[in-house]
Order: structure tokens, then C-alpha cells, then sequence
DNA sequence: ATCTAGGTAGACAAACCTGTATATTTTTTG
DNA sequence: CAAAAAATATACAGGTTTGTCTACCTAGAT
């Protein structure tokens, strides 16, 4: 086994629990019964529950921009069309059966304080997803990149709580409908 | 005192502190030292915390939506403005001091459970909602109400989601300006 | 004046949760 | 192969949480 396997063996079983159940509902031994690794070495890689946490948001973070941009690329080369292949990806996703929101909305939920490392990791998450599809934008040509950026990250967001809270992902192709007309609207013909 | 006196203020003080700081962070004597009132009468009032949390949601349902609907009509009587009256009502929303996003989504990031009436209820919320979002687009005649309204529906949870996140209101702003795209597209000119 | 319904105060049981400590075994590495 | 590093299993301390129970108090209706 690698250095790092127990540690990336509970990060991956933590990520599952905490993304399935919330931060607060999933104990430390719960993670452990179901990754089959010992207390003391959770504790040997991680000082703390929060610490755990921590390390799997920005695990998280990582992992899922990567899938994310992956994902749209795949669909189309065109830069207009990849705007738009946003919210197929998004719809893909609702399907899955590891959906369950976004995780960095849930973790702001249950530790709200401003100034934390975990709020801190949210915002660079969402900023960070939204410079990309700015960096989309500015492909397609459209007129203001930032602010077209800025209105389908609010229907994507919208579209993964809607998708969360009816437990359906019809949100994705509503959304797209949506930034269709802003795209049209955004970009000279 | 009236019959309900210590219902409310327990429901009141619960529904400040489940916003503030979530529902697994807060416990039941926190609740009781805020309200001042004895644990024996709240377990009078309520079997359970989970039946306290469903009061809170269900007081917070109705509250919420009354305050919302007067808000939005009483910012303008056209009915095409009404639909972006909606963005206004968010943006004061975001800069209370008592904004801490949406307590529903809160709830279903906490209790996740299908089934339950938690999500139950929170369903229920974003239904009504939405319901009279659609009812605001009939009356500005809008071509598709229902898609119109669902759309909005995403620009506004969307916009909820990142002033939460990102401690700021311009989500409001960014969400009107998409809105006044989809709605000019969506009424007869 | 007294009866009653509901409130107060606080002790308490039982469960649960995080984090530590110990003793033993496995794995890695020089 | 032998020493060192890491993992296991498990017990346990200390704190917190929910919910119950007892004993006492208060205010309004009869």
C-alpha cells in the first residue's frame, strides 16, 4: 500500500457519508466502520474531525472541477456550444446516484462563521467555477463575459438545490432553456 | 400569557438560532436558555426536537411567503414589474442582519431523508413559491408562465445560494438583470 | 379560598461523540 | 533478517445531547 492509501481511503469514505447524510449526522465511527481503518490512524493523518473535513472539501474541490470541465470539453469543441454543455453535465450529474447537492452549500449550511477555513474553501470552489465558465464565455465571444459568467452560475446553482430538494433533474434542462436565451442575448450575431 | 404564549416564543427563538448556526449545532438547552423557558414545558409543547424543527419550518413557511408576496406588491402595481419586483424584495432580503440563506435548504442539507416530513415541507415551500412566481408571469402575460416562472425560480435560488456563500448581496442584482432578458423574451411586445 | 392547568428549576439516565491511550500485529525498509 | 514505522483493536475519559422525572410554584376559574 502507498504512503497516503489509508488517507485517501477515508477521505473517499468520509466524502460519500458526509455528501449522503450531512457533516454533523456522520460520526467519526461511522467512517471508520465503513472505511475499515483504525481510530488512531484516522488521528495519525488528521488532528481533528474538522481537519477531516477540511481534507475532503478540498479534495472535493479538486476532483470535481476536474470532472467538471472534463465533461463539458467532452461534449462540444465549440466555445458557444460548451456554455450551453454546462447544464447537460449538470443534468448528468442530478441523475447520478452519488447526488445529494453540493456538498460546499451543505458544509456552509451546518458551519456558517464567517472567517473559517471551510467557508473559505466554499468560496474559492464556487469562484473558481465561475472563472471558468467567465474563461467559456470569453471563448464564445460574448459581449460581457464576467457578467454572463456571473448569471449562469446563479442558474446553475439554482438548478442543483431545485434538482436536491425535488429529488429530480428536470432543473438542468430548465436552466438550460434559460441560458440559452442569455447566451443568445450575450453574443453578437 | 395566551394559550400559545410559550409555543411561540420557543418556536421564534428556535427558528433565530436553527438559522444562525444550523440544527445539529444547536441543542435544546441552548434553545431554553435563549427563550427562558423550562425544558418540561417545552417537551409539553413538542414530542421531540425533530417536531420542534418541523414547527419552526412550517411557522417559517407561512411567515416567509406572506412577507414575501406584501413585499413584492407593495414595490409596484404592473405586473411585468412585479416579476423583477421579486430580485428587489431578494436584494433587501440578503442585507438584513438576520439573512443567513434559505432555512430550507438548510433543513434538507441536514435531513436529507427522502420521504420525511422535513422534505416534506420544504417541497412544499419552494412549490408555493414558485406557484406565485407563476402567477405573477399569467398576470404580465407572459407567453409560457410555467417556464417562465421556473426559470426565475433558478435565477432566484441560485441567487440566495451565492449571497450566502459569498456573504454579499450582488447576487440579487446579477439574477435582475437576467431576469429582465428572460422576461422581455417571454411577454408580447 | 381552593382547585387545576400549566410553568419553573434542576437532577438524572441513557446514548452518543470526539479524542487519547495501550497493547498487539502487520508492513515496510535498511 | 531485523529494526522501525505504521496499522489494528479496543478500552476509556470527558463532554454533550436528548428526553424523563420529581418537587415546587403561580395564576386564573369556580
Amino acid at each position: 500500500m502507498t504512503d497516503s492509501s489509508k488517507r485517501e481511503q477515508l477521505i473517499e469514505t468520509a466524502l460519500k457519508l458526509f455528501s449522503k447524510h450531512g457533516f454533523h449526522a456522520v460520526g467519526i465511527d461511522t467512517i471508520l466502520a465503513k472505511s475499515g481503518v483504525a481510530k488512531k490512524t484516522l488521528y495519525n493523518h488528521f488532528k481533528s474531525k474538522d481537519e477531516l473535513i477540511l481534507a475532503v472539501l478540498r479534495y472535493y474541490d479538486e476532483r470535481f472541477r476536474n470532472f467538471f470541465m472534463r465533461a463539458v470539453e467532452s461534449k462540444t469543441g465549440k466555445a458557444k456550444e460548451r456554455l450551453l454543455a454546462v447544464f447537460d453535465v449538470a443534468e448528468e450529474w442530478f441523475e447520478s446516484d452519488d447526488f445529494y447537492g453540493c456538498l460546499f452549500v451543505g458544509a456552509i449550511g451546518e458551519y456558517p462563521e464567517l472567517g473559517t477555513p471551510v467557508r473559505h474553501t466554499c468560496m474559492e470552489f464556487k469562484g473558481l467555477i465561475q472563472k471558468y465558465i467567465a474563461k467559456l464565455a470569453r471563448e464564445a465571444k460574448a459581449k460581457q463575459p464576467d457578467q454572463l459568467a456571473e448569471q449562469l452560475v446563479l442558474l446553475l446553482e439554482g438548478a442543483i438545490t431545485m434538482a436536491q430538494i425535488n429529488s429530480s433533474p428536470v432543473s438542468a434542462a430548465q436552466a438550460r432553456q434559460a441560458a440559452k436565451v442569455l447566451v443568445e442575448n450575450s453574443i453578437e450575431r
